[in-house]
DNA sequence: GCAGCCAGTGTGAGCGCTCACACGGAACGG
DNA sequence: CCGTTCCGTGTGAGCGCTCACACTGGCTGC
């Protein structure tokens, strides 16, 4: 390692190789015609040197940073949350780095900024873990522009062209759920849904609404919520008036707050009421009680997602991929209260 | 917008607008010395033509690429997180791009590879959200090569040159804590420790010790825990074993674990135990019992984090920033048993 | 035996921008 | 009325890299 003021540039590499340039370009970017011991002599320069290869300047020319951007909602949420950290890892093993902008609100002007950003920084293409109806508003306009692909917007999203995109089959989750309920015995199933703008919210509460129409059961008035543990809390009154002996929340966190408040009443969980979360946090199992849940592989589904894009970028047209949730049966479930 | 192959340059604006590179250039980056009809005719050229300036070329000449670099851990944890969301905010407020890198494993390798992928970003400032021991000691080293920045590794750090950092006062949070428990009527508080590798848990543990100390109170042996919901319920047993009355767990995942632990074996909280958390995450309110915690502003550390760093890269020597912790008093403790 | 080829290397140009500087002209003092 | 200052603008060079292409020499093929 030398040290300078300038830090190393090609040019030094090459002069101390006693090559050119374009060989010592080769080498760095893995190009197979190089003599190897040409390749040995060089890479051993870069090594003297301390040589790092500028992005910008490679950047400038090859028009493409090898970046792609991510535009998230700023929860510290479980579910967003572990999918940044699997698709960071999976565009880091891609050799991809990863911008992200974070957004406290996603309305249709925020996700247009932050698109904006992430556009001038130069990215290669756009993942939006946002899928509520203001971003994907946002998003299509500019689909041309970079490619976009969008995690948990699935294919049948009532907007118009389909983005790419990765997913969970919330429906078939949500479906799962209801049917281990009504397999309890319970009469029927109320739901705690997430925020109705957002499509994994819709997507979760058809999925209810059709395993619940299938069995022949009664379809109760759905609660609104909005992911959080207090809108579970504060739905608590309204889901024992009309007399629930089970409940599907929209995710974990309103489980909690449900679980909560139920225990605030005296109300005994399963005994009075059966509740079923969706995601698994990690807390899930040690909850009191341990919490029956919709398991999401949201790790999975973050590299899922890195993997449309990079088929995208490759020019490809890809399948919209879909990731399987599974039931995980703890003691929050039980057969309904006899009257 | 017009619609073209290659998108506009610079150059296509000085022509449109009459003038010359340069000048478009000054208009860009809001330099005074222009005459405002010329900048405005400036600005309806890049309108029309739909002009955004490339910043690959710019990062180029001007050897920085206005993006910050964040190093974190890959856990779905709420601090880390909303550290996180906060940092980001901040840097984009002041007109910085973050790249982020989340790593499963901290270890000594890791954290330089992430470095160095940052680096070779052309990143102008570093923030590191993982302060462990392997972190801090791979940081060392290249503090020479660009600005560093962690976050929640104090000054008193152990290990060599300390780093400038932003960081809540831990010490302070768990003497707040352990002096509520006491006044409480509890002869002790027993600790459940975050992993010993971490900064964080060292001080936590550290003011844990001190006020027990200084109020005569004996110091049992802590347990040793990870953070994780899992840790706390193993913990249980040998907390109950050695007849803990008042535990203060690392953080608030951890005491979930031992709420469900305490619960499955029939023991009340607060009625024989009591049970402090650190960091209220969202769900601290909700719990069952609801969780009495030391409350941290994640988002504001982010913030301060940043500040730190920017002063850095105006080549200042900024002073440690210091968030004060506090405590929220809830359902999970209250008075010792009567024996 | 010479056209043809390919592996291995070098050459020149240029990506889009900002920097240091040069330059013309209005404003101002003496 | 001329030197000095400032404001507003333009000029040239060059940031570090990759691209398309040109070149060399040893090899194959018929």
């Amino acid at each position: 390692m030398h040290e300078s003021a300038r830090p190393p540039v090609m040019a030094d590499v090459a002069a101390r190789a006693g090559v050119s340039l374009q060989t010592v370009s080769r080498v760095v970017n893995g190009h197979h015609a190089v003599r190897s011991d040409t390749r040995e002599r060089v890479e051993a320069a870069i090594a003297d040197l301390g040589y790092r290869v500028n992005t910008a300047a490679r950047a400038l020319v090859t028009r493409s940073s090898r970046t792609v951007g991510v535009v998230g909602v700023s929860t510290a949420e479980f579910g967003p949350t572990s999918a940044l950290h699997g698709l960071e890892a999976a565009a880091r093993a891609a050799g991809y780095a990863t911008s992200v902008v974070l957004l406290p609100d996603v309305d249709r002007a925020a996700v247009r900024a932050a698109v904006d950003n992430l556009r001038d920084l130069g990215v290669d293409g756009l993942v939006v873990i946002a899928p509520d109806d203001a971003a994907v508003a946002a998003l299509e306009a500019l689909e041309a522009s970079v490619p976009v692909v969008t995690l948990e917007a699935p294919l049948d999203a009532a907007v118009g062209g389909a983005l790419p995109s990765a997913s969970v089959d919330q429906e078939r989750g949500a479906r799962l759920a209801v049917r281990h309920l009504l397999d309890l015995g319970h009469e029927t199933v109320h739901h705690l849904t997430g925020p109705s703008d957002w499509l994994e919210a819709r997507s979760r509460e058809a999925g209810w609404r059709a395993e619940l129409e299938e069995s022949g059961a009664r379809v109760p008035e759905p609660v609104p919520g909005d992911w959080s543990a207090s809108s579970g809390h504060r739905a608590a009154q309204q889901l024992v008036d009309d007399g629930a002996t089970a409940v599907l929340t929209g995710n974990d966190q309103a489980a909690i707050g449900l679980l909560g408040a139920l225990w605030q009443r005296g109300l005994a969980v399963p005994g009075d009421v059966s509740v079923v979360g969706f995601d698994d946090v990690p807390e899930a199992p040690y909850l009191v009680p341990p919490l029956t849940t919709v398991r999401q592989d949201f790790d999975a589904l973050g590299r899922r997602c890195l993997d449309v894009l990079l088929a995208r970028l490759r020019g490809e047209e890809p399948d919209v991929q879909r990731v399987e949730p599974s039931l995980v049966v703890r003691l929050s479930t039980g057969p309904p209260p006899r009257r």
